[in-house]
DNA sequence: TAGGCCATCTGGTCCT
DNA sequence: AGGACCAGATGGCCTA
């Protein structure tokens, strides 16, 4: 299943304000992140988890369990994963900018964006090589270098990571092919 | 309703 | 010591 920009929904607030632990720091917007399809997206995830905050995740220890200046680091832990996890997301929503041919009304899921990445960096290092590698005579470069480079790299990562890759000329397909699957919703 | 995706909390570990 | 990083747990929202 794919996930899709969503529009905002509201959400019910706490039940229980006694478990919502108090001085807690608003979630802001991301600075510079996307377009205005992002930036709604973000609004409604961002209501949504306010209210997720103060209810939902780990059970915490009831009060008395644990001491103010404890509680008071824990919340400041807390603010900054919160803050590290954003950046994340920012970097992610960067990300998704940067891949071509991804239609503008569905967002790619963090796999997704990974994955075709990695594809796409692929398909460029394979178009480079091609025409780096003598099929275009104009260009006197390091080709057959780059070229025997290239397949060290390869060796080398499918050697750790025992996993056999395709030819160059290969990426290009099976990232078009990606797009493709995604753009169905496949 | 099940499954996917996500945000958040939390405690442990690593790093500076 | 304190912050960054990581992974597990939890619960909400959405779609098929």
């Amino acid at each position: 299943m794919k996930t899709k920009s969503r529009p905002p929904r509201r959400r019910a607030p706490p039940q229980d304000p006694e478990n919502t632990p108090g001085e807690r720091t608003p979630d802001r917007p991301p600075p510079g992140s996307g377009g205005p399809e992002a930036a709604k997206a973000l609004r409604s995830r961002t209501a949504r988890a306010q209210g997720a905050r103060a209810e939902g995740g780990r059970r915490r220890p009831g009060p008395g369990g644990r001491r103010e200046s404890s509680v008071q680091r824990r919340l400041e832990s807390n603010e900054r994963e919160r803050q590290r996890m954003h950046k994340l997301n920012n970097a992610f929503q960067a990300l998704r900018e940067v891949i071509p041919h991804v239609r503008a009304d569905k967002k790619l899921s963090k796999i997704e964006t990974l994955t075709l990445a990695k594809n796409y960096i692929k398909s460029l290092t394979a178009t480079i090589l091609t025409m780096s590698s003598g099929r275009f005579p104009g260009l006197d470069g390091p080709g057959p270098k780059l070229y025997q480079h290239y397949q060290q790299q390869q060796q080398a990562a499918g050697g750790a990571l025992g996993t056999a890759e395709a030819p160059p000329e290969g990426h290009l397909q099976k990232y078009s092919t990606q797009i493709h699957s995604f753009r169905e919703g496949s």
